[in-house]
DNA sequence: ATCATATATTCAGGTTTACGAATATGAAAA
DNA sequence: TTTTCATATTCGTAAACCTGAATATATGAT
């Protein structure tokens, strides 16, 4: 009883993990971040075949991990689960990564190549494409 | 060059993931908890063969997430950074389990098939009272 | 030395998974 | 309606992984 119980909770704590569990699909998160990402934009942000994106994406929201929302002919994913990144940024300082260089990354970002309505309006300056 | 930045951390975020995110490696590492456990204690609060157990323990410290101690003929594992069960509590989270669930098992335990000198005292009562 | 016990390692089969190629769907513009 | 663009799905194969069986090593007891 005490093993079946610790079994049932093991499987429960490992179903998040096993999700996410991969570079892609971790890329796929960080880019993500706090806010909202298409998947055009994780193309251009990655530069990674559509097709492959998508299965990612599919993968984390069977796994209840992604949200999607349609906008015309957009769909816009974001983390269901905001702490997602609380539980990225802990692993991340297991293998000696400051939380600083995780947060760097979940920050919205827009790229030149990426035409959906976040990014569309970085082309017109390019001076904003220039770091800081 | 973003792109390589991206992909390398996310490597190294999803190492310490990657090697945890199995029902089994998350039951052993519930069992070791705060403390340490030998592989026959694992045995015995398992339920499971010694050669599977130290697969899998040997795999986490592959990883780098266990450290042993050998101590006559036993060896004893612990983790190698407390940490790590606050991610592992993170993740109980996602799922919907309380962090006093999850402490709850991660305490030390005996049992009552296990011989190892962390639990032969709850047995064997009076011959390990002998003054040092 | 021999034996018993605790732990580690090697090996193989069966299953799952990753990834690419090709293709389908669905919304909007023409 | 036809076309175009953004996204989703199916399918096949090679690689990876899980797990068990068998066996090896290392330590302590006799």
């Amino acid at each position: 009883m005490k093993n079946q119980s610790i079994s049932r909770i093991s499987e429960q704590i490992a179903a998040p993990l096993d999700a996410i569990a991969s570079p892609q699909r971790i890329a796929i998160l960080l880019v993500i971040g706090k806010g909202e990402a298409c998947v055009c934009h994780l193309e251009a942000m990655l530069g990674w075949r559509q097709a492959y994106i998508s299965q990612h994406l599919m993968a984390l929201r069977k796994a209840d991990i992604l949200q999607d929302r349609r906008e015309g002919r957009y769909v816009f994913y974001r983390l269901k689960n905001a702490s997602l990144l609380d539980l990225i940024t802990a692993s991340a300082a297991l293998s000696g990564l400051s939380a600083e260089t995780v947060s760097s990354l979940t920050n919205a970002q827009t790229h030149p190549a990426c035409a959906c309505p976040q990014c569309a309006p970085s082309i017109i300056s390019i001076e904003s494409l220039k770091p800081a």
